[in-house]
DNA sequence: TAGATTGTTAATCGATTAACAATC
DNA sequence: TAGATTGTTAATCGATTAACAATC
């Protein structure tokens, strides 16, 4: 196996991937690490680091393809592929996100919105219809499903967690506040706290008064 | 000025704040850093390193009592004082936000809904009136405002950014997906990029499945 | 060719883990 | 007091930055 990236790296990589595509926007054709290291406000060193980690995609003397270095790390973001997504949770941030067309650029799809709550029933979100959640496994059997989106009150979050992965569903980006337990299961899972995020710069204002 | 505290630590502050709160909600009274260490799945020292940071609150031979340390990070974090917050872009994810209860329990309570589109004037999502962003500034003249969040396009970002700036709010939670350059401003900024987070479990898809 | 800039190795810095003396 | 466990120093590990030879 191959040195593994470490996931700091990964985290990063979104980002590069955001700027190259304003750059082409701009209509810019090639850029050097040490101009998009000033865009970036993050060291030229670090650029040429990441991007080598994953091969070398400039050219000494020349710099990088911006075209190109967009599409070599969409690739390696995965985005060449369609994913299709299932929210399970329709209340208002399952619904948020099921309008949010912007990922449909990035190639992921909301394909089903799931919930408990009967009155919810056949209802509608965009062109996505509301299911009960019991009509999962059948769903499951007739779509292609990669990642289920956990948008349900945290109490839920762990059976349901599991449900998905017996289902056969390996990617799980996760919205409900805990920490899912599903060692030694064969499933990603990519966690957003909005309360961590919010707990954070409350620190930092309190912080920034001292 | 005291050693500055770095990120890293700051970030997993909230979560040993949920993990007491959890203990507190089971009847625990004291947790030794091995045994929280073994929920948490951290090392002890790790757990011991990060609280020490902010100084000693633990007993040699006992341990740390919960209620006291829920408390004492609870502090660290600002959640002893409420957090007003307005949100800009009312949105299908403004919405959802606004009608979030659960930051409210944390002590974050949106006051305000901000739009340009007129057609939303007048409505309401939950008790909050949406309003009119040209009304923002007579609205914080009447109303103390913490936190301003960034429901927008990425395009209007950061000119609401620097007026929001402009007229005394202090700390920004941004959802839309720009970096915002607000160098040499005196205020604090938390990024929640949605799109970010999902590329990173699409990289993390791609690996599992080699 | 000469200049520019990468790819990559080496040096530094910071964060994490281990160890243990202090002490409840 | 003896055992347990913290607070803290020292060691290790990993990530970032600097430097420069390779090369377009």
């Amino acid at each position: 196996m191959e040195k593994e990236i470490s996931q700091a790296v990964i985290r990063r990589m979104p980002r590069y991937y955001r700027y190259l595509g304003e750059l082409i926007d701009e209509g810019v054709e090639r850029i050097s690490s040490n101009e998009l290291s000033y865009r970036m406000q993050v060291t030229a060193s670090q650029i040429r680091q990441d991007l080598n980690n994953f091969g070398g995609f400039g050219q000494q003397g020349y710099g990088y393809n911006v075209k190109y270095l967009y599409d070599e790390i969409g690739k390696i973001l995965g985005l060449t592929q369609k994913h299709n997504i299932i929210v399970i949770g329709a209340g208002n941030l399952g619904q948020a996100l099921a309008n949010y067309v912007k990922f449909e650029k990035l190639g992921f799809v909301i394909i089903g919105l799931f919930d408990v709550n009967p009155a919810l029933k056949g209802t509608f979100v965009r062109d996505i219809e509301v299911r009960m959640l019991d009509e999962l496994e059948d769903f499951v059997k007739h779509h292609k499903v990669d990642i289920a989106t956990l948008t349900m009150p945290k109490e839920a979050a762990e059976s349901v967690a599991n449900k998905v992965v017996d289902l056969g569903i390996h990617a799980i980006w996760n919205f409900a506040h805990v920490d899912l337990q599903l060692l030694d299961r064969d499933v990603v899972v990519e966690n957003v706290h909005l309360s961590d995020s919010l707990m954070q710069l409350s620190y930092n204002i309190v912080k920034s008064r001292q």
